[in-house]
RNA sequence: GGCGGCAUAGCCAAGAGGUAAGGCAGAGGACUGCAAAUCCUUUAUUCCCCGGUUCGAAUCCGGGUGCCGCCUCCA
């Protein structure tokens, strides 16, 4: 039985698609920069999910937008564009920077092994869509117009910040940003800007041309390719107060209802024990991680040792001793040999933890206890280890089974005779030669083993 | 000012009121020409501190202390 953690009720649930497919949104980066580790925890969490879902034989429909548009940089008018900073930043044109790091995000996922959605969304492809929503919650009376643009009035909306359960009266509002004096509530947010003239994004609209706001492209997105009511939302637990807090009041403006049954939201990344961000100087990227000579997998295996709702410390010492562990487990695999049959028990041990609202760091447990269990033969740890991996993603079905090159079995011969000969430095240069070529020699009490080095395994 | 979270070995971390998962690092041993790898063994009498509830608490309650986050865009 899955059961996962609803931000909605704040309780592990039960959980079952609604149709004989699970529909799930995932919030998506915005492509103004590359991604942060920080980020890509959140994306790696979502893939667990998603893979899980998958195991279990569940059909999905996953949706992720691309905000390549929009968003300011603060919550009142005084900011700019993020896209926009990115373009004279770059000195490129906004389309142009969104592509690019459209692609390198994709570039990214990909190399942590992460599932792509079957339905990539561009906020600039969806903007009729976002139009039309907002001519929805016009006609039901939940809009204003300002001179700044036309707002949601969250008076109108009785249940208005049900996720984020926040209490309105407490909060000082404007102690951070100030509130414009044209808003009839603090936190009415935009869901279409005007733009000046100067403002190089910009669409009709009926209200003049402008932009849209920064909540509505999910909203807009979601109902178009999930319906009114899909199973899950995904996203990070900094989107629950604002964010998906506005998504929920825009659709449930609209069309009467919650758009999603399931809120599910990653924890965040701390970095040496504090704040990451960029003014901080360490949000880190994956460029940054392979810079430093680890692989991004290694990056994975780390998000997976600690619970996707408890936040997580990465320190450079803590990302090296994973790679290390998941180098190791790969070492182990690579001398499996063929799958064999196995019963069981392991298999519901591991699936006991994962459908248990997603604790990764019991799963691995599960899998370095199947590693070390003696009873087992290396076969059926093999067919463990890949079936396992189908939802952790460590890309062990790379792994093992390769033959050993013709080269390289002849320069072991050579080693062989030379340790015969007692020649120890021709059998050492012989081992270091092995090496470059990319396999390990190791002598064992049973003769002779090699083992090839998957140091760029996903390069 | 309001709201919330966390504090478990050198590091990253799981922990379900019932006697501290896992990985890395460390220590000892086996093996070895050396190296690496591997295998065994070992590493928190105790879970920030002080009280309380309980037969029993890392887990529940109260009070401290420290750290982190949110109330702006942010994963």
């Amino acid at each position: 039985m899955l059961r996962f953690y609803n931000t909605l009720t704040r309780q592990i649930e039960n959980f079952a698609p609604q149709r004989d497919e699970v529909r799930i949104y995932t919030c998506g980066p915005t492509v103004y920069d590359y991604a942060h580790i920080g980020n890509l925890r959140t994306y790696v969490f979502e893939d667990i999910l998603i893979r899980l879902l998958k195991y279990k034989g569940y059909k999905i429909k996953r949706v992720m937008n691309i905000t390549d548009v929009g968003h300011l940089t603060s919550n009142e008018d005084i900011g700019e564009d993020k896209i926009i900073v990115g373009a004279k930043r770059e000195k490129k044109t906004p389309w142009e920077i969104a592509e690019y790091y459209t692609k390198a995000f994709k570039d990214d996922i990909k190399e942590l092994n992460i599932l792509e959605p079957d339905v990539w969304a561009k906020a600039t492809e969806h903007i009729k869509e976002m139009i039309e929503l907002i001519r929805i919650l016009e006609k039901k009376g939940f809009t204003y117009r300002t001179s700044e643009g036309i707002y949601f009035d969250i008076s109108k909306l009785s249940r208005y910040g049900r996720l984020s359960r926040l209490k309105l009266e407490g909060q000082i509002p404007g102690i951070r940003v100030k509130v414009s004096r044209e808003k009839r509530n603090p936190s009415d947010f935009a869901l279409w800007k005007f733009a000046s003239p100067s403002h190089i994004m910009q669409w009709d609209s009926p209200w003049g041309r402008g932009f849209p706001g920064w909540h509505i492209e999910c909203s807009a997105i979601s109902r178009k390719y999930l319906g009114d009511v899909f199973d899950i939302h995904c996203g990070g637990v900094d989107h629950i107060p604002v964010h998906h807090t506005n998504e929920i009041a825009q659709l449930e403006g609209a069309t009467g209802k919650v758009p999603a049954r399931f809120w599910m939201h990653g924890e965040f990344l701390l970095v040496e024990g504090g704040r990451m961000g960029k003014s901080e100087g360490n949000a880190w990227t994956l460029r940054d991680i392979k810079k430093r000579g680890f692989k991004p997998l290694a990056l994975r295996y780390f998000y997976l040792t600690a619970h996707y709702r408890a936040k997580l410390n990465f320190t450079w010492k803590a990302l090296e001793s994973f790679q290390r562990t998941l180098e190791k487990l790969w070492g182990e695999v690579s001398t499996y040999g063929e799958p064999e049959a196995v019963d069981s028990s392991y298999k519901e041990k591991f699936l006991q933890e994962m459908e248990e609202d997603l604790n990764t760091p019991r799963a691995l447990a599960v899998v370095w206890k199947l590693v070390r269990d003696s009873q087992l033969r290396d076969g059926q740890k093999r067919t463990l280890l890949l079936d396992f991996d189908k939802v952790l993603g460590l890309g062990l079905e790379k792994i093992g089974g390769e033959e050993i090159p013709q080269e390289i079995r002849n320069l072991l011969e050579e080693r062989n005779k030379a340790r015969e000969a007692k020649d120890f430095f021709k059998a050492d240069t012989l081992r270091e030669e092995i090496k470059k070529r990319g396999w390990r020699v190791e002598d064992t009490p049973e003769g002779v083993r090699v083992k090839k080095i998957y140091k760029d395994i996903e390069e």
